[in-house]
DNA sequence: TGTAGATTGTTTGTATGCAAACATCCTGCG
DNA sequence: CGCAGGATGTTTGCATACAAACAATCTACA
């Protein structure tokens, strides 16, 4: 069997302070031996930043996800929620309430009406306006699934025990 | 000026137990005031799942992303990092190593290319193998940038002290 | 009453993301 | 040596995401 990284190229995991071009880079020395110096600069380390931490878990829990809830997504499933606990909105109400904007929503509400999840409706009061409502499949749907949505969240979560989660959650929720 | 939410159909705040359609949902009473209930659920509150939290933070951290980086897109950035950091990398490694499949990998070099930050090239060894290297132009531009990487990472943890932001990196790291 | 400015929904264009099916190539093992 | 199984890259199809530009509509305010 061939190893995942049989041929590499050089390997550089020495951060040495120099890119494979010779070009000069952030120096790799942690702060605490750098006292004094005036020009400290932290180094670039892709898997210290955030964003692609955040990136890497939620490619794991969408896995988690699909898993669980095949299916229809979970940006389907969060749209199915609001309309289940709100009750029918406006597409761009909906589309706020599950935070995406007005072209992505329109998509998702296609695809869902597609399945017969939702039905769309001009707004008698007011013409801009399409009345998005669950039907029958769709609120039976929701409320067969709750309980796999919380097995979803707690599975993306197992590695952590209760007092993590709760300090993750609380921490992810003031950066929103 | 027209509110936000003017006209809003009836709206559900009260979390009662029942969706809007009159099917039950689960209880919404905690946890701790239903000691010796067998069959005890959570309610299902889409703000307090970490799916829903993680997109959220995401999308605040790209449009963060795009306002430091207007040039290129997170992904392509992480791309141009490891090739800066690792040397001249076949297209599938680096799609590993900036943890994006295949299919992915290749739009995103395929736009690099095009963006004229990094060559493709056949490697002479392996007929399979494309080997992605990093131009000029693409290694001056990542190294110009790192400073503004950093920046993202602190300004999408802004609402967060040092060791808060600490503890949230540790957590997301073990979500991996 | 009228209209400027906001809201709603659509469309277009670009950029991820991932599954699945392929064609091609490489390597270890019998 | 030869082949099975793994690795590499491509393509297709579907599903987000979001900026920008529009047309239609609504509303507050002059």
């Amino acid at each position: 069997m061939q190893t995942s990284c049989g041929d590499l190229p050089p390997a550089v995991n020495d951060f040495d302070g120099k890119g494979f071009d010779g070009k000069a880079l952030a120096p790799a020395v942690p702060r605490r031996y750098r006292r004094g110096v005036s020009e400290e600069t932290e180094p670039y380390v892709l898997d210290d930043q955030v964003g692609y931490l955040l990136r890497r878990v939620t490619q794991r829990h969408l896995a988690i996800f699909s898993q669980h809830i095949p299916e229809i997504t979970a940006m389907q499933f969060a749209c199915l929620v609001r309309l289940h606990q709100q009750g029918p909105l406006s597409q761009n109400h909906l589309g706020r309430a599950a935070s995406m904007d007005a072209a992505t929503v329109k998509g998702v509400v296609g695809r869902l009406e597609k399945l017969g999840l939702v039905t769309r409706a001009a707004d008698p009061g007011d013409k801009r306006r399409l009345t998005v409502t669950l039907t029958e499949a769709g609120a039976a749907l929701v409320s067969a699934r709750y309980a796999d949505g919380l097995r979803i969240s707690a599975a993306t979560m197992e590695p952590l025990n209760r007092a993590e989660r709760a300090h993750l959650m609380a921490l992810l929720n003031r950066l929103t």
